[in-house]
DNA sequence: GCTAAGTAAGTAAGCACTCACTTATAACGG
DNA sequence: CCGTTATAAGTGAGTGCTTACTTACTTAGC
């Protein structure tokens, strides 16, 4: 097998047990036990455990999980064009609740990251988010001086409407798998958290 | 020192360094220093590492951390009375956020624990959480009936809340420490919060 | 003089990481 | 077509260090 294909493939066992472990729950011969190679050949791609944890942050978070979701929904884009506020959130809500559901795996490693204080994940949140509240903040400012929303620090309201999405997909991941507390829908939850938004801050 | 107040002393350093590091990021050497002891001191009061862990989140979790403010708060008792939503929600709000405020560590701990899946932190939640959607979700339900809030699963309306209010404080501890996207007083966001909310839901 | 509190000095297992070595691949002159 | 050779991929068997945990022993207080 090729390095690169190689390399790949021990970043994607790492991935998995990086995510259920954390970084110091993870040992580097397990790492090479699941990519099906031995230890030295890790150490023959990765010169260094936290090498390891890097790449993974560096190529996977910074690059593939960067993309947002409104640069590709012609739906939402166009909603916001028509001032369609209920579409615009209903969109983002969907689309972020659905992204995060199809990657547990990258939240959990996130969450990992941010306890353990790793300088990436740290970069990786101010950067994503930062751009996150940037957008959501304002088409928020844009519809307060249409007379649309009534007036209260934008980023308040996305601190809010992110958090009620985070914390449902966070509540599914990590808290209440069975869904005993609350089993609904991605549709229903984006629908509702939406409309509560909305009204929240309407004029 | 007497056993019992050594066996506090070496659990108070054990909470600290695994609300900093996780329960496999940190050794056993370390807490022994951490409490001024000897390792084989820690060993004479926990047989095992994991009992450590487990005694943390059976007194400290399960006792301290399950008071209920609404159980002590008059004011909020009396507002729940005279069906002054706006105090019942600020108060709930303003409440748990000082509080997740004031102990950082034991908040990183549970999330640590989540992640890990340790079993008492999954009952931690299962009980602590599944009560306060019993109580915040029966006061909406009642104001349902009374017509003042429009019809919907209450219990999506207390997901909402409860994630306004544990995702800006796992903004403030975790990723946004120097509080660069959102920088505001927990009476800011206990009233922000409550507004949003009730307006949100309101019939 | 008994019991509980405490420890120095271990132990075996596990850890990240290295080294000497073998195999597979492919390019190239004859 | 073969045989040589350079290079990259891969590993078994270690290294020294750290880990959770133990044992045999000393001290302090009633």
């Amino acid at each position: 097998m090729s390095g690169d294909k190689r390399r790949e493939q021990i970043l994607m066992s790492a991935i998995s047990l990086f995510s259920q472990k954390g970084f110091s729950g993870t040992t580097t011969k397990e790492i090479a036990r699941v990519a099906g190679v031995s230890e030295a050949t890790v150490f023959k791609h990765f010169s260094r455990k936290t090498d390891i944890y890097d790449a993974i942050l560096d190529n996977k978070a910074c690059h593939e999980g960067m993309r947002f979701p409104w640069e590709e929904d012609p739906v939402m884009l166009d909603a916001m064009r028509r001032r369609d506020d209920y579409t615009v959130f209903y969109q983002l809500a969907f689309n972020a609740l659905n992204k995060q559901q199809s990657d547990v795996g990258f939240m959990r490693l996130l969450f990992y990251s941010a306890l353990e204080e790793h300088e990436l994940a740290e970069r990786f949140f101010g950067e994503f988010v930062a751009r996150i509240y940037g957008f959501i903040g304002g088409y928020i400012e844009e519809r307060q001086q249409e007379g649309a929303f009534r007036p209260m620090n934008p980023r308040i309201a996305v601190r809010a409407f992110l958090g009620m999405m985070i914390h449902h997909s966070l509540n599914n991941i990590l808290w209440d798998k069975g869904r005993n507390l609350l089993d609904i829908t991605n549709e229903d939850a984006a629908d509702n958290f939406a409309q509560i938004l909305l009204r929240g801050i309407k004029a």
